[in-house]
DNA sequence: CATTTGATATACGACGCGTATGTAATACTC
DNA sequence: GAGTATTACATACGCGTCGTATATCAAATG
C-alpha cells in the first residue's frame, strides 16, 4: 500500500515552507542556507528547485503564506466590530500588533519587498491590502469617509500601520510604545473620515 | 609636491561611494559585485575593506548620504512655505516625489531596511525622520496638532509617505497615480490636527 | 509486467565574500 | 634629511552558496 504520490509531494512542500519561514525568520534571507534548510526539513536541494524553482520562489511561498494567515487574522478581528470604521481601526491596529512578530517583520516587512519587489506585484497579491482595500471601499460608498482613490488610502494605511509596528519593533521598550503608535495610527486615520469627529 | 594623503583617501571614499550608488541602484545590493564595483571606481576590494569593514558598511554610507541629500532636499522646501502645517504637508509630498527615484527606492526604501535593519537604528540617524520630527514637534508645541508622540506620528507620516511611493513607482503609470496618492496622503495627515479643517 | 513519467538526490562549475598577507608611498622622529 | 613606522591599498587564498545538469528510484499507466 503505497502512498499515494500527491500526498507525499505535499507534505513535502509543507515541510519546506515551514523550514523555510523558521530559517528565514531566524537569520534572515540571504544568511539563510538553502542545504541547511532543506536538511533540517529531511530533503535536499533537489526537492526545493523542483517544487519552487529558485530561492526567490521559495520566499514567495512563505510570505504568501503568512500574509494570508495576517489577512484571515485581520479580518476575523474586523468583522467582530459593530461598524465598520471602527472595524478598519481595528485592523489597523492588529496589523500593528501582528508585525512586532519577528517572523513576521523579517520576512513579510523586510526581506519581502528587497527581494520580491513591492507587494502590489506579489503573486499572492498581497492579501493585507486586499483585505483593508475592501475596507475602503465599502466605507466609501457609505459616505463615512472622503471619495478618495481607494487604492492610495489603503496603501497609506496599511503602509502607516507596518512602519508604525518596525519602530515599535525596533524600540528599547516596545510594550510601553505601543500603545502610543496605534494612538498615533487611530488619529492618523481620522483624517480620512469625511466629517471629522 | 606628492598629494596629501588625507586628500586621496577622502577622493577614493567619495569614488567608491558613487560606485556603489550606482551599482546598488541599478542592481540592487545583494547582486552588486564588490569587484565589478571597485574597478569601476578604479580600485580593488582592499581599498574598500579598508574604508568601509564590509559590504554593508558601504551600503550605510551611501545610503546615509542619499538620506541626509532627502533631508536637505525635504527641509528647504518645507522652509519655503508659510506656514508650518502647509510646510509639513509639502515636505511628505516631496518625500513621496522624491522616492520615486529609482536609487532612493532602491537603495533606501528597499535594501537599507532589509540589510541594516530598522531606519530608526541606522547610525546616520535617519535624517529625513529627524527633520519631520522637529517640525511635527513645533506644530505640537503651537498647539495645532494633537498631543500626540512625536516620534510615533513622524514615523507614521513618514512610513504613509514613502509606501505611497512604493505604490505609485510600481503602478502602471506613475504620473496618474501620484496626485491621488498625494491627495490621500493630505488628508490622512488631516487626523492629526487639534481642529481639523 | 513493461514502460514511462516525474519527484527527489547527487555531482559539477562558477562566483562572491571575507581575510590574511604583501607592497609601496606617505608621515613621523631624531 | 635619513631611517623607521604607519597605513592605504593590492593580491592571493579558502570557504560557502547558488543554480544546473545528470542520475536514480518509486509510482503511475497501459
Amino acid at each position: 500500500m503505497p502512498k499515494p504520490r500527491k500526498e507525499t509531494m505535499e507534505e513535502n512542500r509543507m515541510k519546506l515552507i515551514a523550514a523555510a519561514r523558521k530559517a528565514f525568520a531566524e537569520k534572515g534571507y540571504s544568511a539563510a542556507s538553502m542545504d541547511d534548510l532543506t536538511a533540517e526539513a529531511g530533503l535536499t536541494r533537489g526537492a526545493l528547485y523542483h517544487n519552487f524553482g529558485d530561492k526567490r520562489g521559495l520566499l514567495a511561498a512563505v510570505v504568501e503564506q503568512i500574509d494570508s494567515e495576517m489577512a484571515a487574522r485581520a479580518q476575523a478581528i474586523g468583522t467582530r466590530e459593530g461598524d465598520e470604521w471602527q472595524a478598519i481601526l481595528a485592523e489597523g491596529a492588529a496589523y500593528i500588533e501582528m508585525a512586532l512578530d519577528a517572523e513576521v517583520q523579517r520576512i513579510v516587512l523586510l526581506d519581502g519587498p528587497a527581494v520580491l519587489g513591492d507587494p502590489s506585484k506579489w503573486p499572492s497579491q498581497n492579501s493585507c491590502l486586499q483585505v483593508t482595500k475592501r475596507s475602503v471601499e465599502r466605507l466609501i460608498a457609505q459616505g463615512i469617509i472622503k471619495q478618495l482613490d481607494a487604492e492610495a488610502a489603503a496603501r497609506l494605511l496599511s503602509g502607516a500601520a507596518l512602519n508604525a509596528a518596525l519602530w515599535v519593533a525596533a524600540s528599547e521598550n516596545p510594550p510601553n510604545v505601543l500603545p502610543k503608535a496605534v494612538e498615533a495610527f487611530r488619529s492618523l486615520a481620522d483624517g480620512l473620515l469625511s466629517k471629522p469627529s
